[in-house]
DNA sequence: AGGTGCGTTGCGTTGAACGCAACACTCATT
DNA sequence: AATGAGTGTTGCGTTCAACGCAACGCACCT
């Protein structure tokens, strides 16, 4: 909408490919290099941008910052955080929270599995949407007519011959899911890794956010995977519980609300 | 320099403090509601404001998966890594890395305690600069002038009664873990909490990074902890190897380079 | 000296961002 | 049902700020 405002915000993608100089910035974005240089210069101020030694651009440390106070606002992260932990003491796996924003689904939390063996998976990272089952929970949750609008926009990548190949299989699948409860990602996005999903619902009963237990092949099964269900979804409803308000928060009185 | 930009920009830290409707953020910006709703609308396009339910705008999830990216761009952060963690294994505290940019130091990468008393931190929050210890080391690595320029602009909180207290007391601290390579925190931030840091430095003796390790009182004494002063050394100095090519990097083959 | 490849500056032009005022909508209140 | 207060939204004419240009400075090469 606001043309000048629309250029600078498309330099951080841009940089977030890597460090770029102030030439390439302009190209890319198709403007004069004066320009970019007055939209860099903004940015900078700002802390968006940082300029490394070799004159070149890259993003910069507010911004990270930033992101780290956007996480904390989302109260669903501190409310579930504790949950997360303890169902990582109950079974040992990664532990995923993620929530739907706009087209993508990211991670907000995570607990490592005590296991030696990991999946690869960062807080803030967007979650491979097609595939991973805390995403069907989520988007099998919205209203008709969005869910069809953005499963037809996905591209669907076969990360493995389990991978879901196109928007009709996939809203058979968000349907089944939504029927359900539940989901599970059987090495459709990673060949060896599965997971298992349970939905968290606020007060009125829509998907907040989704969690997963994680864990490879080689430690245990799909089908032992799936034995740890009815404990990811009592852990799922006590967040959704506490979320929503219905239980009345019972740890420490100490616990602030900032 | 750029007056739109600067407008739209400073709209995200002031989100930051929380979730705000139109009205407020045009107030806070001192610009007519139909400016501020232009510039809210390109930064919703971009995805850097979500609007949620209640209309009302906060961050949105590009901001986290760009702040991501950004980290991830910081190749220090990439080696350091291993060495945190080893590190971690050997000592059993939380282990921090951390860089200066721009009048602020924060934390780039954590390894959490495995004694049950932890300390408050979070990869991102921005440090308290002015007692933390890898601050000290980060600063203290400054040239003269800009050491003397960023000292002076500073606050000085009291955090407890060993907090530094003014510009000239840090910078007669700088100079002296400048000149004798390495730092300390004794209960200058939190009455209870003490750390040992050293630099990790690139190929030109430039300190890029400083790594910690930190424990509260209830663990160990401070001069207990700074027994481990030679094992933290030694870690930032392998990092620092690595870091700057020195040290042709020995582990496993397997290892990808995301 | 000459040349090349950067980033930077000053400036005149123009169109994009501005504030305004009217409008639409949702809730309360009466 | 009507009124009013509080929102967010739209269209528009004015103006000022963002634009591209071209010239410049600077470092590095040869």
């Amino acid at each position: 909408m606001s043309q000048t405002v629309d250029r600078a915000l498309s330099i951080l993608p841009l940089l977030a490919e890597g460090p770029a100089d102030l030439g390439t910035v302009a190209e890319r974005l198709g403007v004069h290099k004066s320009t970019a240089l007055r939209l860099l210069r903004t940015l900078h101020d700002h802390g968006f941008v940082y300029r490394q030694s070799d004159q070149r651009y890259r993003l910069g440390a507010r911004l990270i910052a930033l992101a780290q106070e956007a996480m904390e606002n989302l109260d669903v992260r501190e409310i579930a955080h504790p949950h997360l932990v303890r169902l990582n003491e109950q079974c040992g796996h990664t532990v995923h929270l993620a929530v739907y924003e706009e087209d993508e689904v990211l991670y907000i939390d995570k607990v490592e599995s005590r296991y030696p063996v990991r999946m690869y998976s960062r807080i803030g990272k967007p979650v491979a949407i097609t595939v991973a089952a805390v995403a069907k929970l989520l988007l099998a949750d919205l209203p008709e007519h969005e869910r069809r609008a953005v499963a037809e926009k996905l591209d669907y990548p076969l990360y493995t011959a389990r991978s879901t190949p196109h928007a009709e299989a996939f809203l058979k699948e968000l349907a089944k899911v939504g029927e359900q409860g539940w989901a599970s990602d059987l090495g459709g996005h990673e060949e060896s890794i599965n997971c298992v999903a349970a939905p968290v619902r606020g007060a009125d009963g829509r998907v907040v956010a989704a969690m997963s237990v994680s864990a490879p092949n080689v430690v245990v099964t799909a089908d032992e995977l799936l034995t740890l269900l009815p404990l990811v979804r009592r852990t799922a409803d006590a967040i959704s519980g506490e979320y929503s308000g219905r239980t009345p928060v019972q740890h420490h009185p100490a616990k602030d609300t900032r």
